[in-house]
DNA sequence: TCGGATAGATGGATCGGGTCTAACAATACT
DNA sequence: AGTATTGTTAGACCCGATCCATCTATCCGA
């Protein structure tokens, strides 16, 4: 029997495995007070082997968005000089396009009980501001001033991880986070105080 | 001879020495490559002292920033219901009045030489949703739509932020940070594509 | 069947940021 | 002098993260 898989040897744990026994940690003792230890205790496996599958902690809650957006940065960039509102915001939709729970949705629904409210906080920045740089380099390069670029790229990277903080905070699943976002995008086209 | 100052043993060491002692060494050997115990042994007191005057090695860079920061946020929520466009931009405006050239400046200006272009985009995102979130409460409380408040306040923070990083890459002290405020300020009020 | 070659797992050392505490030192006031 | 107050310090500790050498399991070809 061959062709099964390839060779050396087969993997012990998996990443779903490590990423249910956080979760689950998480919820019992909250964020913080879990170790990188504790989880890989829960998971059978050893310390060391957490990070041949996660680059860090919090990236058990955030390698799927993170998937997505650095899809979404390469689709920007590709979009050369044509790019308009249109185009980028097609790209915007397509993160968050069939974006199924996960960790993070459970992350974000229960950040209370996880006392994840600071963390949650700064990685939700640190993804917004990379999102907000790949619009605001896209309409630069389709001839925008730096700072407009900046105010455009920020306020649509807000329309991105608002609607998805939204949606995971209703209970993801439910409804359909594009579709938050398209409500969303309108209010970028129509930003008035009112 | 009474009232020279309060009881207790004087400070060996201040806030300016240790931030100019961290400031030197990280143009030096850039921020990655100095820890707090290089920083505190230059400075002349040990590592424990470092954090009686720093909450953090980043704080050494953005100790004067979040300062502002607090105090707009403050007058943000001062501002109760009768928030509207023009007085959120006043309290904006605040934030970078007579901002002097200081170690977030310095660090924004030779963030190459320091090899500060990931941290400073981590610990500006955080800022940027920090203000955001000021912004944004402000807007629903003056009864935008969650999500709409959002897009707002990111959209103005990131006009504060990137004004700031403009400024600061130019060659803080030739010009005001406040006038470059105002021009993306206007790009927030007139937010299309191009 | 044996022996690489490959991929994965592991323990342990190491580092640096950050917290905490108990002890110590210097000053003002009485 | 004595005491309260304030600041400094050493040291232990925790945790995330990196690195490396070693070990283990599988596949595949000779």
């Amino acid at each position: 029997m061959s062709g099964t898989g390839r060779a050396g040897r087969p993997k012990a744990s998996s990443r779903e495995t490590l990423a249910e026994a956080a979760c689950e940690l998480f919820l019992e003792r909250g964020y913080e007070a879990t170790s990188v230890a504790d989880i890989t205790q829960r998971a059978g496996v050893s310390r060391s082997s957490f990070f041949n599958y996660f680059s860090s902690k919090s990236d058990v809650l955030w390698s799927g968005l993170d998937a997505r957006l650095a899809q979404a940065s390469e689709q920007l960039s590709a979009l050369g000089t044509s790019a308009d509102a249109a185009a980028v915001d097609a790209v915007l939709r397509g993160i968050l396009a069939d974006f199924a729970p996960d960790p993070l949705a459970l992350a974000m629904r229960n950040r209370a009980a996880m006392g994840l409210d600071d963390e949650l906080a700064r990685d939700s920045a640190v993804r917004h501001a990379r999102l907000a740089a790949a619009v605001s380099h896209a309409a630069m390069r389709a001839g925008l001033t730096p700072i407009r670029a900046d105010v455009l790229g920020a306020a649509r990277a807000a329309a991105v991880m608002s609607s998805l903080r939204v949606w995971a905070e209703q209970g993801a699943g439910s409804s359909d986070p594009e579709d938050v976002l398209s409500v969303a995008l309108d209010a970028v086209d129509d930003l008035r105080w009112r």
